[in-house]
DNA sequence: GAAAACCCTGGAGCCACTCCAGTGTCAATG
DNA sequence: CATTGACACTGGAGTGGCTCCAGGGTTTTC
């Protein structure tokens, strides 16, 4: 089949394939005469591996990790365990980092019940003062809200 | 002072505030003889909101418009209240995406209790099945986990 | 007067895409 | 057989919010 499919049987685009398979995620395709990529079955296994793993917000390195050992079936699995072990605790901090952000988030929203001139608005006030509640220090694994 | 102490008192770094002055956030630092930038105390003030903001995890776009509302004391801040309602319904949004992805990790984790070979780890399998749980079907306003 | 500490600019790099312009290929019509 | 339209190709730029760097200049301290 050709990208288009591809793209639609495992739900990707195909900017996303291509990307991939230039930065080595999945391999080079063949091509057609006229220079077309085309794939097997095979491919669309591999690239549905990435797009799970992705969906699971694991990053591309750490899915290169995991088609390292899926290559290796006699490889030993303890490295994917302890990564998945490392992802779920990244997840487990950032819920509760953006727990904290929410609490403090609607304290703010209570400061202004109405409408009213910016210069009264508790809201404008409560970002100015040096509140450090929830301020996270170094960069976080796991993203922020945009 | 200067860009250093500044950083210090603002718990930012230099390049950020050069990197904020440069796209607008902040205004342009007076400069010395030297052509150092030089602050007074109503520029850390503003530094401060914006580093309040970001630590709420506001994109500067958000705190772009909240600037402006604090720059005209008599505008009505009914858009302030709209703005942090929406920022409000993201976290949550994102709490609750993030809740369901621990759940689906935590169930992942669990298919390889033991350390075997990769041929037969249930992590490896799991991540090929198609699973759709949790799939993000379009780009998430609240970020990912990395 | 020399060394260390600080500051300057412009530009590249990060992640994981996403979008674009300009061009080429191919299958189905007229 | 020519045209149209859908699809594909490449290389490069843009996103957000920084972060880091090289290669220089200035100021402070010893």
């Amino acid at each position: 089949m050709r990208i288009g499919e591809l793209a639609v049987r495992t739900d990707s685009d195909v900017d996303t394939i291509r990307y991939y398979e230039k930065i080595g995620i999945l391999p080079k395709a063949a091509r057609t005469e006229g220079n077309y990529r085309h794939y097997g079955e095979a491919y669309v296994e591999r690239l549905r591996f990435v797009r799970h793993c992705r969906a699971l917000d694991m990053t591309l390195d750490e899915i290169r990790l995991l088609l390292r050992f899926r290559d290796t079936p006699e490889a030993d699995c303890a490295e994917v365990n302890a990564l998945l072990d490392e992802h779920i605790g990244h997840v487990t901090t950032r819920i509760a980092a953006l727990t904290e952000l929410e609490k403090e988030l609607r304290g703010l929203r209570r400061k202004c019940r109405r409408v009213q001139q910016a210069r009264d608005c508790g809201i404008l006030a409560g970002l100015a003062t040096d509140s450090q509640a929830g301020r996270p220090r170094k960069k976080q694994h796991i993203a922020g809200t945009h």
